[in-house]
DNA sequence: CATGAATGAGTGTTCATTCAT
DNA sequence: AATGAATGAACACTCATTCAT
């Protein structure tokens, strides 16, 4: 009966506010966000109620499609360390394929517009990942460790990977390997 | 540039930032910073001429304040382990001791505000602790890989414990152990 | 202007914006409005080209089922007296009944919205009234007042006993004839 | 210490809203008052915090004068309808004499940003005069009605007359006294 | 130097109206 | 004709910074 709502514009304003997060932070005025995703300022609320829901649902969006990457082709059954290998390079080719994705979740990761529901339900899509890192450590140095300083050790040791993979990329697969050589160390 | 007269409201000023940075976010209202330092709000600019330059010292501030806890009582010559460990224990602690800073830090340091400058001579403060690393990962298996990585996996490794830490104090020590075991796998 | 087609839904908006009217003023979002008659948003522009118009409109309809109310019935060649009353009392019974029009009139009138023209429809159509008000002080003290301060005397005191009556219902007829009574004593 | 709050640009400020408010309704930008009265856009939200407030603040100052004009000189002790007439001539050069104040006191009298409280102290202002009423009406007719009742016709034959003024002004008297007139007969 | 009032650019959101379906 | 998405001007209010006192 009318215009639907359309979700090829729904999608460019997710992409527009990645990009313009990176060059501009969170502060970034919602106008130039619409600009250019290349609909009018009140467009955008259309689509999302506020600024703050737009947050999130960017937030949702690009963490659901890194552990969609990350999975993609989980070799069940493979030994837990080649299992494990196979995680972490599609984690790194992700986040090097992604880096504007990745730098804008880190922005939203940290900013405190993001509604702990939203943290829980990002959360729940690295459940598989989580999983396989439980098995991994199940028998070495830190099967004794509470699961969320494992997980958070995982996260942490992957994002300084990435970190230095992206602003050395000639060495990427030595910086990849060298960083699971060391996360693996760390959970025998 | 002649410095203003009254050290003590310069620190009140950069104490009150901590503490609303740490409620607030970085958005927080310069009229805020000013009213909790108990100046009034046009004072602050004589002390510090913009928000960011605020910013940035309170970034160098709380960084040298941590650089120097963590470098204290050195023990120069003893075994690298021990050596090692004397320094992740005074991280440790300072971190659990001064959470706001090491809140308000960890927003600063995400945040475009800070420029490189200030980044690198933050890490300039750190060269000492930097150097010990560098001892202590001379024969291990991370003897190949750049110095930046290897620096870059010892701060996420403390920063992933720390967090642990402080949200799970009664196993306060336990967490250190586990944290700086898992780096030292890590390292050798 | 061809007549959009169904005569209900117009209606139904008029209906509406009474109500909303009522609620929220006249800076009520013609949005609400239109899902308060059950149309589309767009669709009150197919009846009513602005909201002005839809004001001016509703004005005018009010305003017209109101004098038609008051006249109901008139008993031409009664007393004057007892002519007078018949209008009065019609006029109260109205007004006690239709509340929420009283108020959005109310609202309509003291709005700038309101083009003069319209104003000067919805005088016409008190016209009969202001006839039988010239008789009924045709010989009284107020014989040589401008007609229009003697219609204005009392529209004030028929608001006035409206008001009190509406927010003292139980006494309504003990003000109704207090305040017709007040009048007449006016006239005479 | 600092530059003071000016008396005068809140006053500014409260006339500029007088007189933006006559031309172009409560709706009128707050950047066109402050503009009016020669302030920046911000200033005006130091001296009142919301426009709401501004326009409560307004609706009681010109109330005060206005019922402090009409209780001016108050001949107590005088024979009860000259008392009253005094008053009465009062109110309406009062009311002559500052047309803008009392357009803008009747939209801000109807709108629905003026707060209870507000209206209760506006009321409270008026008490003595509404106290002569009292008088006035304890042998007459009206002296069983409800006194909010007598006040509230006393209000519209006061304003009906005012109108009617103001639209003829060189029979102004004429229509004063004829006001006055009636309103007597409704009390005796 | 200290104070806090003054400034005015900047921002998220609303809403009457238009228009594609 | 009906629908509701699209548009973009408008607006109250905030806030870093300046400046009169």
């Amino acid at each position: 009966m009318s215009r639907p709502r359309s979700d090829e514009k729904r999608t460019a304003i997710l992409e527009a506010a990645t990009r313009i997060i990176v060059l501009q932070g969170l502060g970034a005025p919602t106008a130039g966000i619409a600009k250019e995703a290349g609909v009018a300022n009140g467009s955008l609320f259309t689509y999302f109620e506020t600024k703050t829901e737009l947050f999130n649902h960017l937030y949702l969006a690009i963490k659901s499609e890194m552990a969609a990457a990350i999975l993609n082709n989980y070799p069940a059954g493979a030994e837990s360390r080649d299992e494990f290998f196979h995680v972490w390079r599609n984690w790194m080719d992700w986040a090097l394929a992604n880096p504007h994705k990745r730098k804008a979740l880190a922005q939203l990761g940290v900013s405190d517009e993001i509604a702990a529901e939203t943290r829980m339900a990002g959360h729940t899509m690295m459940m598989p990942i989580v999983e396989m890192l439980e098995r991994a450590r199940a028998r070495g140095a830190m099967q004794t460790a509470p699961k969320g300083f494992v997980v958070a050790l995982m996260n942490s040791v992957a994002e300084a990977t990435i970190d230095f993979m992206a602003q050395d990329p000639e060495h990427a697969q030595k910086h990849s390997a060298l960083g699971f050589d060391a996360l693996w160390r760390m959970l025998s």
